[in-house]
DNA sequence: GCCAACGTTGGC
DNA sequence: GCCAACGTTGGC
């Protein structure tokens, strides 16, 4: 059982939309990244949880609890010439991209903002990756006593 | 909108 | 294999 913590643009899928959809579920498509895709392909196991984490925003911060509620499976929007994030490299036969579900476990109380964890950088939260000095990461593994750390701000 | 960080691409 | 150019991420 291991953590993660997992970005999203809540103007392009935000907590309430996933609140919003059916069963609290979705494919977390959309990945392009190789380290990204590794962590989800090599190191994912259905039943982990995330933080649900809103980038690129007014507010960033962790807004939700989610659970990986399958294994890496081939990202089908990589093979599509419509899709936003169509890759035409990823062959169906050889699949370059991966994704994975989730569905939401809950939404947090409150919106958990960067700026607030930030505050511990060099205290309770050293080492998390979301706050390494220019991180891009788009999924990010998360130590058990970070995740307990932060849930215990809310 | 700006800009730093950093991953990827492609010429050599 | 090196590295400059370029594109993207994401906070501010």
């Amino acid at each position: 059982m291991s953590y993660w913590l997992m970005k999203s643009e809540p103007g392009e899928f935000g907590i309430d939309d996933l609140v919003a959809s059916p069963g609290r579920t979705t494919y977390w498509d959309g990945v392009r990244n190789y380290q990204a895709r590794n962590f989800m392909r090599n190191d994912m196991q259905p039943g982990d949880r995330a933080f649900f984490y809103h980038s690129s925003c007014p507010e960033p911060g962790i807004a939700g609890i989610v659970r990986i509620a399958s294994e890496a499976y081939p990202d089908h929007t990589a093979f599509d010439p419509t899709d936003k994030h169509y890759d035409p490299r990823s062959d169906p036969n050889d699949p370059r991209w991966f994704m994975v579900d989730i569905e939401l476990e809950r939404k947090l109380e409150r919106l958990i903002a960067l700026a607030e964890l930030r505050a511990f950088a060099d205290g309770e939260l050293d080492g998390l990756l979301l706050l390494r000095r220019g991180n891009r990461l788009s999924i990010t593994p998360v130590s058990e006593a970070h995740w307990d750390f932060i849930l215990g701000l809310e």
